[in-house]
RNA sequence: UAAGCAUUUUAGACAGUCGCGCAUAAAACUCGCAAGGGCUUAUGUGAGGAAAGUCCGGGCUCCAAAGAGCAAUGAUGCUGGAUAACGUCCAGUGAGGGAAACCUUAAGGAAAGUGCAACAGAAAAUAACAGCUAGAGUUUCUAGCAAUGGUGAAAAGGUAAGGUAAGAGCUUACCGCGAGUAUGGUGACAUGCUUGGUCAAUGUAAACCCCAUUUGGUGCAACGCCUAAAUAUAGGAAGGUUAAGACUGCUCGUCAUCUUCCUGAGUUGGUGGCUUGAGGUAUAUGGUAACAUAUAUCCUAGAUAAAUGACUGUCCACGACAGAACCCGGCUUAUAGAUUUGCUUAUGCA
RNA sequence: GGCCCGUUGGUCAAGGGGUUAAGACACCGCCCUUUCACGGCGGAAUCAUGGGUUCGAAUCCCGUACGGGUCA
């Protein structure tokens, strides 16, 4: 991931969720916000009551993939956090549903 | 062949493209005030049998090498052994279950003391309601008795015979129970013999308790080091004293408030701790075994918003439970399919 | 990652070995009233779950599941 940093700090991803703007999809939301930086900034918050161990990391790596591979198309100047919707099944997560969201997301928030 | 019991191993495989963490090497570029970090390429390497639950034990860390003793608290509880240690494991004993292979078992003490035992019942722990027998007497009284009946989870050894007014360990035999003793065993205990009818005193200790063994707290978010800016009645070292204070409830003991000198805590960010260890594998020896010893050989994740994924092809049994976070030894719980070895019972055939 | 609590009608909860498991609010049915409200009577609980100890367990012990708190 060229042009994108990870968020870690507490903070950063408070900033983010209290001043972005809220996009949803049927599987995972996103929330967003801009900034006159050169790059992006990627969060992934997956509660811990969402499932076990195992599902959340699949979750993550699922997101982590389909960014990568979007990425290439997308602007700069965003941070962007990616949350799982409390409603959708956690065992039914696949690449293609995550994927569907993403560009969704993508296209809504004017990212591409 | 069928049903069953115990037990061993495994936990999709191979190939290609893109991508991720860590280590090593190489060269330049770059972020930050700093300590330090990022980017590129190549090579190597990269989750489990339970990594889980956090139920025990230990290493390691700091609290004073927890400093000594007593008490209190908690834990464990048949015997012997294994182990660094354990509540674990191995081998046995007793008890219970099963037709058997085999399985289960918190299994010390109830005449050291205290508590509790609802309802029912005469009585729930120094027994007498109904009743049975004898005598007096007449809607009862006196004396003897504890077999029979009912209640209850539990009612003061059981069965049979003798015995008696009626009965009763009242007497005898057998069984059970207690005591003593002999033999075998390291021991739990087993077997035999002798003896006890004063063999009255139920159950509950996963109720308090007694006995034996054992037990300080804290947990890697412990703890150490470096670091920009700003700052405190803050920290460190040496010396001295005993009243209140702290270290644990008490006794002792120690520390510390006081003086002098020195400098910089915590917060922020970085870094160490971090993986070579009571390690794995093979062989030999000792031991019934758990395990121990010796020799050879191997090095196998170390992240910090936290690394294993996506796509394509081939094969099959069509892939369960599930993701390291300081490290080990166990326990418990979850788990698709495949698989090793031994044994039991039933039926048939030879 | 460590540590510590809790789970009882729909909700808030009492009860810490013993008869049919208190109480309040809400809900349902009946009575009262012309009707509603108030009031009266009744109903509704696998004591989270699986074992064990005990004559007897919501209660004591062990395991499991779920929920919550706390430590930077």
């Amino acid at each position: 991931m060229k042009k994108t940093k990870m968020l870690k700090k507490n903070y950063e991803f408070n900033s983010v969720l209290k001043k972005g703007i809220y996009y949803g999809g049927s599987h995972i939301e996103a929330v967003i916000r801009t900034h006159s930086l050169d790059t992006n900034f990627l969060g992934i918050a997956i509660s811990k009551k969402v499932g076990i161990a195992v599902i959340r990391n699949r979750i993550k790596r699922l997101i982590r993939e389909n960014y990568r591979l979007l990425e290439a198309e997308t602007k700069t100047g965003y941070s962007i956090i990616f949350l799982w919707k409390k409603k959708a099944d956690p065992r039914r997560a696949t690449f293609e549903s995550i994927e569907k969201d993403m560009k969704t997301i993508f296209k809504k928030s004017g990212m591409v």
